[in-house]
DNA sequence: TACTGTGAACTCCTTCACAGCG
DNA sequence: CGCTGTGAAGGAGTTCACAGTA
């Protein structure tokens, strides 16, 4: 069951997307691989070889059952409570993203957010509040929470990081465009914006080859 | 020299940025791969492949010449002449990425936004006009745009996506939270902040493992 | 008949390990 | 020496192809 990588992660949420969608826009209640490869990108193959991994079983007349096959997915991926979520830097990129999270009903939600300018703390945006990062430690611990976006220039990312981790967060989703160091059990996905654009870029003049 | 594979390019343009922040900060002119692979998060070995399918070379003794390397890495993934982007839908999301890319100095710039909402036609952000959607067509193809960012909501993507390629687009970098059908000679790549947090919270969850 | 589940093959990516060199 | 460049090994991810099944 554990042995669950990086990449299938990454398409299980996207199928259970997929899938909510589905059940959603039609009333059909099942769905065959083919079917959910189309609407998420993968291969039939691979639909059906990362299904396997979760112990899901669909069956060869109907396909896999949608209700309980999104069941599946979220008994692997969710946490078991609400999850509370940290974001650091309150530019404009932080604003919008705490916006973009914060209007969707999910099962996570940005409760506090923290900079160090004094005109952006104590303000609450989208039931998200605000607070001087020289508060962060104590309120993440108050708070309990796990996970932490940060949106702050790449100069102060590493000791902002620093302190995150003293803090108790485990994972970390970084904007900043800079390789943060820290140790083996904190996870660490880079999200650099201008970098992924490049190599759009790069791959739209040689016409995806 | 065709034969860069996407995991490489990415990698190329993270060395870039390393390069060229190492240079600024530090008056060293040459690098070793393991002090790149550092800064950069791959491994020396990695880099020293990664640089060896550039062609590029460098001398056991010193390592590599950051300037000529930076230079090498350019002609590989930059565009001959500075590259036009647009941009469709000026939600917060939207504006954001507006602000953040065109703040940099980059060879690279958003140069026209599109909404469907009269409100936010015919303004000027950070240089980019904006405009109603309906004139899409016409001024992609006027400033000859090659590549374009997908800010609206999932609903109206495909759509769009298909006057996007009807007028010219050959990338697209997508933020909505859905898979675009496109012809095999147009690349899109998917960013899905939502999938990706859910990413980082699950192996947050189970400690990086 | 058309699907699922899956061993096996295959392709792609990463790391090892060492010859060659200044 | 300690580095680069690289053949070869190893590992990860994907696809093939087909037996089993309703």
């Amino acid at each position: 069951m554990s042995k669950i990588s990086k990449k299938i992660v990454e398409r299980l949420i996207i199928y259970r997307r997929c899938l909510i969608r589905s059940s959603v826009n039609s009333n059909n209640t099942h769905i065959f691989s083919h079917q959910l490869a189309k609407k998420s990108g993968a291969s039939s193959a691979q639909v059906r070889r990362d299904i396997m991994g979760l112990g899901y079983s669909g069956s060869p007349a109907y396909g896999y059952e949608i209700k309980s096959l999104v069941d599946s997915i979220g008994k692997f991926i969710d946490p078991v409570k609400r999850e509370k979520i940290a974001i650091i830097g309150l530019g404009n990129l932080g604003k919008a993203i705490v916006d973009y999270f914060n209007k969707q009903s999910l099962e996570m939600e940005i409760v506090a957010a923290f900079d160090t300018n004094p005109e952006k703390v104590n303000r609450v945006l989208m039931g998200c509040k605000s607070y001087h990062i020289k508060e962060m430690k104590s309120i993440i611990k108050e708070y309990d929470i796990q996970t932490a976006i940060l949106c702050i220039p790449s100069i102060n990312a590493q000791e902002v990081t620093d302190e995150l981790i003293e803090s108790g967060i485990k994972g970390i989703l970084n904007y900043a465009p800079i390789n943060l160091n820290v140790p083996l059990n904190i996870y660490v996905e880079n999200l650099d914006m201008i970098a992924i654009f490049e190599k759009v870029s790069y791959f739209a003049r040689k016409n995806n080859k």
